[in-house]
DNA sequence: TTAAAGTTTTTGGTAAGCCTAATATTAAAA
DNA sequence: TTTTAATATTAGGCTTACCAAAAACTTTAA
């Protein structure tokens, strides 16, 4: 019950059903394109996601999904788009937050994506919201806390985000 | 400047990194059981660091890093430190924070990391903590701000520590 | 309705990483 | 020192997932 899917098999599930719920109907060009390989790569996946009973796929017809591939399909998606919505609240831009959570979705156990969706809420749901966001967008900029009495940790200082050279 | 480096061959420089640090050498069995593979994959690994100037490892002897290798591994490890850190802020328990951030700490865009550090710290040093943190515990458990006036989101509830069964 | 253009599939190959079994070397114990 | 145990290496194979080139099929346009 543990880790049962390759990312690459997740990528697929999800890239089909995203189209699908795009387009309506999924082509071996479409699914190829999404994800930026050729077409016979999606071809041969497709074919191994039809013997492994998570995708339907006649020769030269649309592709579907069963009911579950369509159902993790939807996990992945939906896990997606909560670590993305986490990622921009800490001020990560889109494009970046976007490829990382497609790194991100597929292999953090489940209570990390459930903790992180919660962060999310809380964040977005607080009493102080939108300061809290200023607060830790002028943290970011600055080092320091703006409405706060307490020192800060030592030794520590913001990570500027004009400083990314080193990448730690 | 992108991507240069595979996950493994990371896995394979911070294994290292970290076993050299702690024992002062390093075995082909100790980077073999570090990472839960067979010694022949070790020795496959080592020779493909070796061959790229990453490590240096003589037939029989003990592996070491060149200097590239060791600011790799020490970045890995940096990140793998930071990200747990977060992970641990939001009540992830410690072994899932430890193996989850082992999948993160690898392709995570540089600024994607920078903003997790900054929003460690921010939340560290914050004049209200650690309420803020006592404060998030509260919700994850009710779905409720223990101290604010303001509604939370409709349709958002907290995803309950004990309701992990789907995964989403 | 046939030709051209576009799409899909097949075929044959590659690279990364892992494995087992067998062999070689080193280290430890008798 | 010689035997035994532990460790390292080589050899040969496997799986996943990618690719290019060529062949087969569909769709569109003449």
């Amino acid at each position: 019950m543990e880790k049962i899917f390759s990312r690459k098999t997740e990528d697929y599930l999800e890239a089909i059903f995203k189209i699908m719920n795009e387009k309506g109907y999924a082509k071996i060009k479409d699914i190829s394109s999404f994800l930026d390989v050729r077409p016979p790569s999606a071809v041969e996946m497709v074919k191994k996601l039809n013997d492994r009973g998570l995708a339907i796929h006649k020769k030269y017809e649309c592709v579907t999904l069963t009911p579950e591939g369509e159902e993790i399909g939807r996990i992945i998606s939906d896990r997606h788009a909560t670590i993305r919505a986490f990622l921009e609240i800490i001020s990560v831009p889109k494009e970046i937050a976007d490829s990382d959570a497609c790194v991100m979705e597929h292999e953090l156990h489940p209570e990390t994506i459930g903790q992180i969706k919660n962060l999310v809420s809380f964040v977005k749901s607080a009493p102080d919201h939108p300061e809290w966001l200023e607060h830790f967008e002028i943290f970011c900029k600055t080092g320091e806390h703006t409405c706060g009495e307490k020192k800060h940790a030592e030794g520590e200082k913001a990570h500027s985000l004009t400083t990314l050279s080193i990448g730690i």
